[in-house]
This record gives structure tokens, C-alpha cells and sequence, in this order.
RNA sequence: GUCUCCGUAGCUCAGCUGGAUAGAGCAACGCCCUUCUAAGGCGUGGGUCAUAGGUUCGAAUCCUAUCGGGGACGCCA
């Protein structure tokens, strides 16, 4: 359509490549380039407008696209397309692959989840996966090769604190005939974490054993193994319930295994300064409109610190999948430290692809700062599950003789639905309403429509004629005709609400026409005219709730 | 203090590469189950898009300032 506007805009003498968008008011499309043009053509609008429309009335191919083009108010052009317009549309698309949305091939490296070995999961953690993981979901669908990385902490402080706990927990016992379990753990992080607040030498202690650890100390290398291997049992599990997959399980003494190599490069480089005996890289840029603190590399004691791993990281990654992007969803509260990181890899000359950074906002509490319980500390990822889970059950009779994996799919959409509508960097307040709603713009209401229309639902020839029935009918068709630029736009961005706001107006669209188009009793043309809509509507919530990280249940 | 994100209906949020009367959900009120799942549909009320300027034919959207909130700001991660 829009190649039709240029070429009778050109026709008349107006040098512009015409966009044609979505209306709000009475039409389908409209198209607003006559605004523009006034200026250099020194003609009012109405005029412009009024041209393009009686040269496009004149077209012989205009019934093959319109019903009606008008001009209105100051110079809009006004669209109301064809039936045949629209089918053509839709045949179109639906012999497209991944849904008409543009194929990419890159290398992409994401980075989410960023779990601490020996804390358990909490609701900010909720936010790294699920975002993530979509955002993973909707690269890998328009064709890129994806590698995820769940990049835990697993050889920061709270190692040596933990590490700390167990020898005074146990002071006799060879280290590796100790036995800890995750109980263990889940009460002595807390114990020490909170001790180092209140002692100064406890705290020096466990950096010390940190830095000790770092350097590879065996004892406290095998007491570190333990904790690993039952911390990360635990967090896949949660991970796993959730849907949420890692390629690697990488942490963060993996980036530690390559600063051997690193360091000399970096050295090298001649980039390292020393400043109070520690070592930094210089990162300030001309045009900063903040001083960019330089980027710390080594401590003055000689330990390495985030932002070291995180280039020993991106060193590992660039070594082993040469990739195009490697981007980060992670707190939003990180991004003067990835200023830092990704300047330095530019300046080190580690890597000098795309990296970026998507920062999500915090979970908060009522008092708007970050999610603490009312005992102070943050809500485990697994309460939060349960808690959902318990007030879905109770919600109505039927719930309770739910088939259990229906439970758990339902749940997840609950979760993840509720997290996917926001826009990702802004920060929300907790509400464990919010996550247990079922009713309006919400994953079930989703899940609802799906297997509604999925239910009357039969073979269809996949054919449509040029017909349309009905007002509900000719909308839901115009919004399934969005989805491929609805991918596009949510991809480009990765801003995974795109898909979850999109996904709720074509339910709505698609009830309404549940509601208004009854389909028993039909037969012929029309009966397999309403198959082939409805088969590929749920096509595309299918796709779509793939793509979000949504299970479909049997029945709900 | 500097930088940064944000301020849209009672509440929670979309909309922000400028377009015509600003959209949803929840909550409130009214209607629709002898007809494909009422976890549904239809309707009503509810807004000086924080404030003040500016740019523009046109601003919730861009620019500046102010107010209010979150966050970050060198040896933690």
C-alpha cells in the first residue's frame, strides 16, 4: 500500500517515501506525509491531500486495496481497505515463516538469571529471567543463534563468608568429610552476612578467605565445590519450574580462569595505571556529561573485583563464539558499572562488537524501595510460587481437581504475564494481588481465549475467499495482520511487552469475535473461511506464548 | 551535589522515531448464560497526561527550567 501512496505522491511531483499507519480514528490506515510537505510545496495540506486522493480513486488497481480513501480535518488521508485487500494480506502472511517477521542471523550472546551461589532465588531474580528468557525466546525465533548464560556469582564475598561459617561450624572435621545441605546454607549466609555488618575482623576475615579462595587455596576450594553443587541443584530447580534454560552455567570464577591470559593482554595494552596501588583502566570519554569513575580492575591487595570478571567473561566469550552482540539483562542499578566494563573492553581492545545492556527496574514494596518481607529480608522465588499457586487453587471448586501440570502451566503464565506487561526498565511495587489476578489483562485470560476458540475449531482447508462477515470478524483479521511488525518492533527493541500487550488485543479481538460469529451449524465457504482465522489465530498465540515463555494448558 | 530513570483515571499500567475527541486492566454501577467454556461479552461514570515556558500547522510524546519520587556515583557484587 505504502508503494502505492509513493508512487502517486511522485506522480503529482512530491519527492517523499509516504508512510501509511495505523488509524485511532473511524479509518483502518491513515496517512499524515501532506503535513510535511505544505511547507516545501507551499500548498496547504487539504490541497495535497485532496490530489493524492482523487489520483488514487483514478488508479485501476484502487479496488484491489481500498473501499474508501478520504481526505479529512486539515489534510489527513483517510483509509478504509478493501475486503480483498485484507485477505490478500492474509494469505500472504500466513505462507510466511516465523509470522512475516524479518529473518537475522547473528551470534548473540545473552546474559541473564545472574543468580549468587549460596542465596537462594528472590523476587529480583524473577524479573532477570523471565525477561531474559523471552528476550532469548524472540532472538532465537527470528533466527539468531543464541548462547544463554546464567553468569552466577559464585566466587564473590559471600563465598568467603559461608566458607568463614563452615570452619567455625566445624572446626575438627577434614574438609571434605564435611556434609552441609541446603538448610545449612539458607541459614548460614544470612548468619554471617550479618556478622560481617557488625565485626569489623569477621568481615576482614572472610575477605581474606575470598581472596585466598580466588587464588586457589585448596581447602577452601573444596568446601567451595560443596556449596556450589548444592546451590546451583537448588536454583535449577526453581529455573527449570519456571521454563527458564540456560546454555551455560557459567559463573564468575570461570571469568577467573581467564585472567592468565587477560591481564598480560591488558598490560599490553598499556592502558592499566596504577592509582593507590590498585590497578584501573581510565574510562572517561570526551563529551561525558558525568565523570565516569575508572574502571577497577585489581585491587590495591591484589584481588580481582566485578568488573574484572565481567571482562574475563566477555575475553572467554569472544574466545569461544566469536559473537556479534552480547547483551546483559540485569538490574537497572548496574549501568554505570557496564558504562565502565564495556568501555574498557573497547579500550582493551578485548571485544569490540555490540554490547548492551537492557536494565530492568526493581521489585518494590509499598514504601516504593526494593521488595523486603515483613522480617526484613527479600521474598524467596519459591514463596512467591507457592503463594500464587495456593490462591489459584482456592480461587473456585474446579481449580481443585486441576490436572497438577495444568496447575503448574497456568501459574507460570500468571507470573510471567504479569512481569512481561510492564514496560522492563521501569520499577514496580509488589503486589501479590497483581500476581494472583485471573481476570482481565492477564496470562489466563489468554490461555482462556486460546483454548475457547480452540474447542470449535476443525480441519480447514488453510484457503480463504475474499469474503468477510462480519464487523468482528474484519477486526480480528486487521489486528492479526500486525504481528509480524509487533515481532519486529519487540525484537529491534527487546522490550518483550510489545508481544504481551499485542497478545492481550488480539484475545480481546479474538473473544469479540468468539462472542459475535457463531461457527456451528455453519457450513461451506464460510464455515472454512472462519477455520483457517481461528486455526491461525491460535497459531499466533501459540507462537506468541512460546515466545513469552508460556505453556498452554489442556483445559482450564 | 552531579548524573540517570520516572511522574498519564481512585489503584496498577500501555501509549513517547510528534498527528485529529489520550487507551487498557482492577475497583464502582447497570445489562447479557434453554445457543461453540460467564476465568467471558456489552455498557456507564472517571483525565488541566506533575508544573511553567519553548519549538511546531500540530506536543502526553521533542527542548529548557522547577517541583516530587526511585537509583547510581573508585578498591562490595
Amino acid at each position: 500500500m505504502e508503494q502505492l501512496f509513493e508512487k502517486v505522491f511522485k506522480e503529482l511531483g512530491y519527492d517523499v517515501t509516504p508512510k501509511v499507519v495505523k488509524s485511532n480514528k473511524d479509518a483502518d490506515f491513515q496517512c499524515d506525509e501532506c503535513f510535511k510537505l505544505a511547507k516545501d510545496y507551499h500548498k496547504a495540506p487539504v490541497m495535497i491531500a485532496g490530489e493524492v486522493v482523487d489520483k488514487l480513486k483514478a488508479e485501476p488497481e484502487f479496488d484491489n486495496y481500498f473501499k474508501e480513501v478520504s481526505v479529512a480535518g486539515p489534510g489527513f488521508i483517510n483509509i478504509i481497505v478493501s475486503d480483498k485487500y485484507i485477505n490478500d494480506q492474509l494469505r500472504k502472511l500466513m505462507g510466511k515463516e516465523i509470522l512475516g517477521a524479518t529473518k537475522e542471523d547473528k551470534t548473540i550472546v545473552i546474559d541473564y538469571g545472574g543468580p549468587n551461589v549460596a542465596k537462594p532465588l528472590h523476587v529480583g531474580h524473577l524479573r532477570s529471567a523471565v525477561i531474559g528468557q523471552a528476550i532469548n525466546n524472540i532472538l532465537k525465533f527470528k533466527g539468531n543463534n543464541t548462547i544463554s548464560d546464567v553468569h552466577l556469582g559464585d566466587i564473590g564475598t559471600q563465598m568467603g563468608q559461608v566458607i568463614y561459617g563452615i570452619l567455625i561450624d566445624f572446626p575438627d572435621t577434614k574438609p571434605e568429610d564435611i556434609e552441609i545441605d541446603l538448610d545449612y546454607l539458607n541459614v548460614t549466609y544470612p548468619k554471617m552476612s550479618a556478622l560481617c555488618k557488625e565485626d569489623e575482623k569477621v568481615k576482614a576475615k572472610c575477605l581474606q578467605i575470598t581472596k585466598e579462595l580466588q587464588d586457589g587455596d585448596p581447602t577452601y576450594r573444596i568446601l567451595w565445590q560443596k556449596i556450589v553443587d548444592l546451590s546451583v541443584s537448588d536454583i535449577k530447580r526453581i529455573y527449570d519450574y519456571l521454563d527458564v534454560h540456560f546454555d551455560l552455567w557459567y559463573g564468575e570464577s570461570h571469568a577467573y580462569k581467564q585472567f592468565d591470559e587477560m591481564m598480560p593482554y591488558l598490560e599490553k595494552q598499556g592502558i592499566l595505571i596504577e592509582d593507590d596501588g590498585a590497578k584501573i583502566i581510565d574510562v572517561k570519554e570526551e563529551g561525558d556529561k558525568i565523570e565516569i569513575p575508572p574502571c577497577l580492575i585489581q585491587k590495591s591487595d591484589g584481588a580481582y573485583l566485578y568488573a574484572t570478571s565481567d571482562l574475563g567473561t566477555i575475553w572467554q566469550r569472544v574466545k569461544d563464539f566469536k559473537p556479534d552482540e552480547i547483551i546483559y539483562v540485569v538490574d537497572g542499578r548496574q549501568s554505570m558499572h557496564f558504562v565502565q566494563v564495556f568501555r574498557a573492553a573497547n579500550k582493551g581492545k578485548i571485544y569490540n562488537g555490540v554490547l548492551q545492556h537492557h536494565g530492568f527496574g526493581t521489585v518494590n514494596g509499598e514504601d516504593n524501595k526494593p521488595f523486603k518481607t515483613r522480617s526484613g529480608g527479600a521474598l524467596k522465588l519459591e514463596d512467591l510460587i507457592k503463594q500464587v499457586k495456593e490462591v489459584f487453587i482456592s480461587l473456585r471448586e474446579e481449580n481443585k481437581n486441576m490436572d497438577e501440570e495444568d496447575i503448574d502451566k497456568i501459574v507460570n503464565a500468571i507470573i510471567k504475564f504479569a512481569d512481561l506487561q510492564n514496560n522492563l526498565e521501569r520499577n514496580y511495587i509488589f503486589d501479590i494481588k497483581k500476581f494472583s489476578g485471573v481476570a482481565g489483562k492477564t496470562g489466563p485470560y489468554i490461555l482462556y481465549t486460546y483454548l475457547r476458540i480452540n474447542k470449535i475449531i476443525s480441519e480447514s482447508s488453510g484457503k480463504l475467499s475474499n469474503a468477510i462477515y462480519s464487523e468482528t470478524d474484519r477486526a480480528l483479521r486487521l489486528k492479526m495482520l500486525e504481528v509480524s511488525s509487533v515481532i519486529d518492533q519487540a525484537s529491534k527493541e527487546r522490550r518483550p511487552h510489545y508481544l504481551a500487550d499485542y497478545l492481550y488485543d488480539l484475545s480481546v479481538t479474538a473473544n469479540n469475535f468468539y462472542q459475535n460469529n457463531k461457527v456451528s451449524g455453519l457450513d461451506g465457504i464460510q464455515k472454512d473461511d472462519f477455520m483457517t482465522i481461528l486455526n491461525f489465530n491460535n497459531y499466533i498465540i501459540e507462537t506468541l506464548l512460546e515466545l513469552l515463555g508460556i505453556k498452554i494448558p489442556k483445559a482450564m
